[in-house]
DNA sequence: ATTGTCATTATGTATATACATATTCGGCGG
DNA sequence: CCGCCGAATATGTATATACATAATGACAAT
């Protein structure tokens, strides 16, 4: 164990002290908004290992937005516009359980038929679609946490028609029944309107944070649920932290 | 250009290929979470690559949240439990720009001093701690678009105290004195208060957006600042974009 | 039955090498 | 002076290879 130690073995892999060194630099105001970094072969030498794993280390703090990189010219450090935030939208059950509570689902109504034009819209369908409308609420040690009001299109969906929503949350059926999907996701606050005030026991007018939700799976809309929030929502962090 | 043709040459990288091939199985519903993905070895031979090529590609679908890996038990289909979304919080100015409409700025108020404790508290700062307290409005073609209150902590900045933000703004000036940064942020929804009102031309109690934002350097706090949004507010995408 | 050891296996990191591609720069001809 | 072309250069992709590490399962010992 003597000789052989010389090759002193890093518990951290070579790339990740590389990001870190970089990053700390900039962190500590050495390297400034579109300063220069050295180059790979530069890395490469002042670490010690090999062009290879410079790339990787600059190429993943390209994709974080740390740095920017153009051929020929270089690495840069990226001025910071715009952030970029890693907004985390958990699932109610798991929000609840998180917080120590007993989560609650309730069904409030199910309703079967054509929607109005303004939900046709985001259904992206046409006026002969049906779709399946539900009511949820959601419950943290039985005070109502999220209101939860959904619209399944049942074009892009037809066995949800058979389900009856009592017992298992949309949201839950849907991830077991519908493989994948994009999504979009528009935040926004509102007044809360009576019928909400009265099931989620706030004030009329109180202020609410609405998440809308649609999902996709192959260029058809699978839904389009409003998730309706009382009081505050917090949710954070910044790109920096995944590295 | 033909014996040499034999060898096709892709204008898509091979392991953006084999990323694109395993989504694609996956949105289809072919691979359902939980599901395993053959592994390196398999996928090295199915697409006539090298297995670090495999690997790569892997290995992102894994940092994306696409699939789980584990050694010696292989890789799956990641089970999409609460979802994380890309929230893009602009830099106003370019967000008022990207609308097509003129961007102004105009400091409400600006004040020197021991903040109050629930601004302390924010600041992570000691009772003898001066801040540096601005308002501010954003307008675009001269409606009224978002209001800033920021506090600066001059024990992190004291350089801020001789600036007098009439003309450019507190994100602007911070984002090009101070190095760069680790934030946080806060969304939620809030009635307005009279002031705020006032200054954004809506009615009292009327919903808005709120995002608190704070900014640490080398483990202390640079600024707090909290931004309020009139009426909506949008902003999205899910993590499968960003193959 | 529980625990311990060990070979097996899939992933994780690193290297040296080769070639591809974009971009800049300098020079050459018009 | 302008525009085209080629050389130089830094990054981008791919390969074959080697070894490290974690998890599993089987088999043996307690």
């Amino acid at each position: 164990m003597s000789a052989a130690a010389a090759k002193t073995r890093p518990r951290t892999p070579v790339f990740r002290r590389i990001k870190g060194d970089i990053l700390a630099r900039i962190q500590a105001g050495d390297l400034r908004p579109g300063d220069p970094i050295p180059g790979e072969e530069a890395l490469a030498h002042e670490f010690g290992c090999s062009r290879m794993t410079a790339h990787r280390a600059l190429r993943e703090l390209s994709e974080e937005g740390v740095v920017e990189r153009r051929r020929r010219s270089g690495t840069r450090v990226a001025r910071p516009g715009g952030r970029n935030v890693l907004l985390e939208i958990p699932r109610v059950d798991q929000e609840v359980a998180a917080m120590g509570c007993q989560y609650g689902y309730a069904l409030l109504d199910r309703d079967l038929g054509r929607p109005a034009a303004a939900v046709r819209d985001k259904l992206e369908a046409g006026t002969r679609t049906r779709a399946l409308h539900l009511t949820c609420l959601h419950r943290a040690n039985g005070v109502p946490y999220q209101f939860e009001e959904r619209w399944i299109n049942l074009d892009t969906v037809p066995e949800a028609e058979k389900v009856d929503f009592a017992e298992i949350g949309p949201n839950a059926w849907l991830l077991d029944h519908v493989p994948w999907s994009d999504g979009e996701h528009v935040l926004s606050a509102a007044n809360a309107d009576p019928r909400t005030a009265e099931l989620l026991d706030i004030a009329p007018q109180d202020a609410v944070l609405m998440i809308e939700r649609r999902t996709w799976r192959q260029g058809r809309v699978i839904t389009y649920a409003r998730f309706t929030h009382p009081g505050r929502f917090y949710r954070l962090r910044t790109p920096l932290d995944r590295g």
